[in-house]
DNA sequence: GTGAAAGCGCTAACAG
DNA sequence: CTGTTAGCGCTTTCAC
């Protein structure tokens, strides 16, 4: 009693220790350990009044010393390219949904960019140790960091796209493309443009290709031609949908009716655009995008929607599964998508 | 030499510890210690080869041993109530980057929603012993949340608004709503109304009610008049804009010719809803914001601009000079705010 | 400039 | 059910 008076007396800003505890209650540390961790071997009664004096003493266990004792951290890694743009905020919110509802911590990398135009590397230095699994929001890795990623040796898994030899979560990229273009065809609209996300960065960022692929086989299925001149290139954001739109407005000929665009960002940037150009949609041009972005019902935009943030949930379950000893817990599943019909899309006026 | 072989041959997953370098550097763990941190006292030839065997070896340093031995995590925690807007995401990436480039951590935490809509309380225990400083980014705290928040006793910072008693950074509120009124009246506007955003969701959540009051002394201050059907209600989102444009134009009587709104995002919604309803924007209604949104510039929106990034990014430095041992390097300070004219402001046209 | 040794606070056998 | 006893891997005096 003495000694615990004399240590918070002075220590103070140390915070209590298991040892305080365990002194107060009059027990060992090792019991106050089981008690507060709600582990088994500890009567009723000497847990309850453990708890009590762990309560009023305001004590809270050491992560660091637990950590070192058991080889485990409690928490994750998130590695994302971005953390302002929707889908990877989303994921992040969808992480710490499960992460937190199970006390697990998130430590969040946000590597700034996609390969190469990256500012900070990934390296395995940079979470070694640090971390007991890692959530890799989807991104374009060198060849280099997947290896990093690869010798980490932790439970991994990555959402929202395709990583060589990992396991991963996300739409089907082809589908969710396919179902977008087939709706503009519903529709009746032959002159369909595509603009696509950027297929150049990295070898191992097929998103992009894949949804240029599922255009290309949906329309010539149809029997319809695909223009090369309408064919535009973005990356994902809102200015880039913007710059599209122009360059496909200011170059002579005949204009498209619809546009397919891989992100609801880009298409924003089309309608933003469109708007300012007087082109009105969808009577002149019908608009679809893929994702359902938080502002594409305000917006009234037609989609091929799905929840990063349910991916990021669904990954990181499986991620602390597997390290609850569930084994195999950590494997490749297909996410849900679904079109959206709203207001950017009608039949072509001519 | 032994000795290290058997410890990497069946340890393996527990990773080459500091004595397997010293071991294998033929020195102390003291001295490696020493080389691996940059700490003087080591003759740079010994450094040298320390170094190579590390890196050779693969070696770094467990964060929950040196977290025990030193009783600093090097990681700084950041709490926000929402991840997937953009104040918030901005200021998360903000504070990343100080933080890794000073080779520090980011463990986020994110409560889901404001004061008593809140998913997650705050509570010291999810933080304490877990992190050398906090971040917060605005939000409305409960008392006891705030009671919690001192308890910690680490360096703490709260950025995008004023928190009682805290060290916070944000714009001047009260001037960049001004700033904005005073541009619609500078345009000849008299019939003004104004989207604001939630004001009675905690007692310390006051940027909502210092822009509404902004807004009605610039207006009475040049003698107009403040019309309580043209003060709507939002909560910063989208849709809520959305929202308050239909209510405010399904009301009988005398139509504003521009509406300050409170947030860029609320900004976007009246800007939708208005094209929807055929009203144009800025001939028959101007629209100006605050934030300037990674959108705005795209969609055209004048606005009043802050940087929520920078902001988060002088915060966290501001905590790690402070860890750094530069006593009184936290401290309140005002960040800037910019009035930027685009496209959705205009005279009126009555 | 370098090493020995004593912890940091907790957990995990192993006894009892 | 509970206590004893080793560590976990690193840092940090304090000697040398």
């Amino acid at each position: 009693m003495a000694k615990t008076n004399e240590r918070s007396q002075r220590g103070g800003h140390t915070g209590v220790s298991i040892e305080d505890v365990a002194a107060a209650a009059g027990v060992s540390t090792a019991t106050v350990s089981r008690a507060v961790r709600g582990l088994p071997r500890v009567s009723p009664a000497t847990r309850e009044k453990i708890l009590d004096v762990a309560a009023s003493l305001g004590y809270v266990a050491s992560s660091s010393a637990s950590g070192l004792a058991t080889g485990r951290t409690r928490t994750i890694g998130v590695l994302a390219p971005f953390v302002s743009r929707w889908f990877f905020s989303k994921a992040i919110e969808g992480a710490d949904r499960e992460l937190h509802s199970r006390k697990y911590n998130l430590s969040l990398f946000n590597l700034g960019g996609h390969g190469s135009n990256r500012e900070r590397l990934f390296s395995s230095t940079m979470v070694y140790k640090q971390i007991d699994a890692l959530l890799v929001l989807y991104m374009a890795l060198s060849e280099d960091e997947q290896e990093h990623l690869h010798k980490l040796d932790i439970p991994l898994v990555v959402v929202g796209g395709h990583v060589e030899n990992c396991p991963y979560i996300g739409i089907n990229d082809y589908d969710a493309a396919s179902t977008a273009v087939r709706h503009l065809l519903d529709l009746g609209h032959k002159d369909i443009a595509l603009l696509h996300g950027d297929d150049e960065t990295d070898l191992n960022f097929d998103v992009p290709r894949v949804r240029i692929r599922a255009f290309q086989e949906v329309m010539s299925d149809a029997g319809l031609e695909v223009r090369p001149e309408w064919d535009q290139w973005g990356d994902f954001t809102v200015a880039s949908g913007q710059q599209a739109f122009t360059r496909l407005w200011n170059q002579p000929g005949r204009k498209p009716t619809a546009i397919f665009c891989s992100s609801d960002e880009m298409a924003m940037g089309v309608i933003f655009e469109a708007y300012r150009h007087g082109v009105r949609v969808p009577q002149d041009l019908s608009v679809i995008g893929i994702d359902d972005h938080d502002f594409s019902a305000s917006l009234g935009l037609t989609t091929v929607g799905q929840r990063p943030d349910n991916q990021a949930e669904l990954g990181t379950k499986m991620l602390l599964d597997e390290l609850d000893g569930h084994h195999g817990a950590v494997r490749s599943q297909v996410a849900p998508h679904e079109l959206i019909i709203r207001e950017t899309t009608a039949p072509p006026c001519r």
